[in-house]
DNA sequence: ACATCTTTATAAAATCTTTATACAAACGTT
DNA sequence: AACGTTTGTATAAAGATTTTATAAAGATGT
């Protein structure tokens, strides 16, 4: 699985941005770049990042400032880089609340480390996957279902039902699959179990019960979970 | 304020450990000790702290080893300490879940510092110190409950459990998740505790006992923390 | 030693899964 | 088209599991 988180590059060196740019595309991360301060504060603003890579040397404007200024809204990790190895200003930058604090010249692979690290901790994509369909919302991470906003209450069984469903949209899944899949590979000749639990959950998500549009009889295959757009 | 967050030092030197015990406990943290990764392990899963500062050159196991285990259920931050610093080391305890490393000898101010970063995730600290529920007020650095602004007593099993709750609102925890969180890994079956316990806050907390709006039953998996707006 | 808290135990209630039955629709064969 | 066979739907009772309520026993801390 690829890594599409954004980070933004906050630094006046053009040799260190276009190092940082090529090592981090790299690695599968997007990248955007300012050279001074107030450039990267508009842009973390207009398009808020998932991390950004702050330089603490900046021409314009005290580093330790912008951080504070970022710190005002923006909740994604912010890594610091600096030529500056005292103590004083590092206590400073991670109190400001920086995630993490590099001296330059820095080692890319640890850079690439401490990255992954402080994005571990955050709330991207894959750490919370929503699966939207219309008006229907799966949160796996939370394991709730949502119907026009409305929680549905769904037994153990049926949600496991339905999130195998989810995460293969469009496709056929064949009995024995889904079988396999939600009661475990002795259950395969079960098909009336799978009959029940798809009844109750067309009874309890789709709009007419009796004329199934989510989840779609494929007969004497198995069934398809579908979404109209 | 004082901080109540509690440490655990896993270090092998005596010294070190005294060090770090002094300057700890001299920034208001609650310090635990082990010498040995053993121990260490053990103090940690009868009672999990909100950090571990873990030393990588234990001399019954190999630190990255030790980390590891440790992060098959420890989720609150764990720093490295170390006099590896060769990229090599460092990049695998990152990558092996730790939140932080420092080599040896290395700055009490810088470390406390990082320390304040980590811990300012695991939003268990001073940052987020009051969560709110309708009338429900949690005050975490306080470790104290309102409801309609009277104090309700809380025993410490039952404050951890619902500070686990309100720190994950919305989600579905596992009886697992939960038992592992506030009992350790070693209860994960003792699930009559958490039912037990349940029926406790429930007791407390829900204006209808009987009628629980908070601590909703997700029956066969676990329970899940609630407040309608 | 006392009060408080946690753990263990038990019966009753609630919820969920499985099994059973009746009927409808789809399919292939003649 | 008529027939029998397979596959699917609807419904609910039986069975199993999970959860609640309650309280006694054990442990802990002051």
């Amino acid at each position: 699985m690829s890594n599409p988180a954004e980070i933004l590059i906050i630094d006046d060196e053009v040799q260190m941005r276009k190092l940082l740019e090529i090592t981090l595309q790299s690695n599968d991360y997007t990248v955007s770049q300012a050279a001074t301060a107030k450039e990267g504060i508009i842009m973390a603003a207009n398009h808020p990042p998932d991390m950004i890579i702050l330089d603490l040397g900046l021409p314009d404007e005290d580093g330790h400032s912008v951080l504070q200024k970022l710190r005002e809204w923006y909740t994604n990790p912010v890594i610091i880089l600096s030529v500056q190895s005292n103590e004083e200003d590092i206590i400073k930058a991670l109190d400001s609340g920086a995630n993490d604090y590099l001296t330059k010249p820095f080692r890319t692979g640890e850079l690439l480390a401490r990255m992954r690290s402080a994005l571990r901790g955050t709330f991207t994509e894959e750490n919370n996957p929503v699966l939207n369909f219309n008006n229907l919302q799966i949160d796996l991470s939370a394991r709730t279902v949502k119907k026009n906003n409305e929680l549905i209450k769904l037994t153990a069984t049926e949600y496991t039902l339905l999130a195998t469903f989810a995460k293969n949209e469009g496709k056929v899944l064949t009995h024995h699959y889904l079988l396999r899949e939600v009661w475990g590979p002795g259950f395969i000749n079960q098909s009336q179990y799978l009959r029940v639990f798809i009844a109750q959950l067309r009874k309890k998500i789709e709009d007419d019960p009796n004329r199934p549009e989510y989840f779609v009889t494929e007969s004497g295959v198995g069934y398809r979970f579908v979404f109209k757009e």
